[in-house]
DNA sequence: CTACATTGTGATCGGTGTATACATTGAGGT
DNA sequence: ACCTCAATGTATACACCGATCACAATGTAG
């Protein structure tokens, strides 16, 4: 009947990137198992040969959301001045970008609910780019254009205020036009936050 | 048999109370209308008299949780001085203390799934709130401790690095015993943010 | 060519949200 | 006091979901 083989090929790739699609269109609560077997077009119980639970695709999904955060703020950094304001400018844009563009897998990424080698996985890829952020922070520190101190205690208030305001941005707290320009404040206000002296 | 007798009494008000408890203990996910009638000892078709559907219980949870929210932050206010930086000291440990007492319930009060008109009335009981920290902030103006500009560019930052710092509390990207240490750097920074000059 | 691990199938189980028709109750108008 | 009638709770049913199991088809290594 079907031309397609008995063996999908890549059942796991179309798995993840139907899921980010639903999640993107729908929201999370309308991503489910069967539905995405359906519309790939095999078994309801196919999918559990590559993820154990629904959590761990969600799981999985987090991941390559944040390999993929990592990137977008990576390729902020290039062609961009030495100065920090204009790295942390670039960097800020980039995620908030990015999770303007990814609100539904931005709320899985930071969401509470990981299995404990889950969050292990997680937490990894996560310093991958919260990483990115601290060098950037201690450049500035090594250019004198940022305070002195530890680089965590420094690092945690921009983090803090770039993560909210993404959070705000991806709720609908702040209407959509606004961001683009609340984010020229926020980024303001953070430079004087980490300003020397 | 049951010595309960056919109506309830008050069966939106155990449902809510219950829904938070569980919410607390176990998550939004474990959270199920059945259950909830189950528990409560009534028909699991009961709760939808009271709440059409499972998100208008969930929109329900979250309106009392900001309501609660808008109190912590009053309450918070009463017998502290007049400074403006103890004055946001103050609201900023109500607000990222609310958040960790009530992660699950934090992340419901921000979801993006609220239907139209549930919005509209979360609206209002957000601003309900938010208007105290715009006020507080005025009032900071008015003497001289927060540079001049328009309120709600001033206060974006402010908001944003507050409910960033109580995101990532929530999330668990910061270890608890650091959250309180952080949250002095936290204010330090804003303040810096919004000084005058 | 043959064992064997991998991958997909089909059926089944308990659980869930929602809708509908029906039963019970209490409150307001006469 | 009675009688309507809206409000509230019940019983049942439906479609869907996630998870698990035995089994079938397929690729692969020896």
């Amino acid at each position: 009947m079907t031309n397609r083989p008995y063996h999908h090929g890549d059942l796991p790739a179309a798995l993840l990137a139907r899921a980010e699609k639903t999640l993107r269109e729908r929201g999370v609560s309308a991503l489910s198992l069967r539905e995405l077997a359906r519309e790939i077009g095999v078994s309801p119980a196919a999918p559990s040969r590559h993820f154990k639970s629904k959590q761990a695709l969600l799981d999985a999904l987090a991941l390559t959301g944040l390999e993929r955060l990592a990137e977008a703020i990576a390729a902020s950094q290039e062609g961009v001045g030495e100065a920090f304001a204009d790295r942390l400018d670039a960097a800020a844009r980039a995620y908030v970008g990015f999770a303007v563009a990814n609100a539904a897998l931005l709320d899985l990424m930071f969401s509470v609910k990981h299995s404990p080698q889950a969050s292990e996985a997680l937490g990894a890829t996560a310093h991958q780019w919260s990483d990115q952020l601290l060098e950037l922070i201690g450049d500035g520190q090594r250019r004198g254009e940022v305070r002195v101190g530890p680089l965590e205690r420094i690092a945690l208030p921009v983090f803090a205020a770039l993560h909210g305001y993404a959070a705000l941005a991806v709720s609908g707290v702040l209407p959509p036009e606004a961001a683009e320009h609340g984010l020229d404040d926020l980024i303001a206000s953070v430079l004087r936050g980490c300003a020397p002296q």
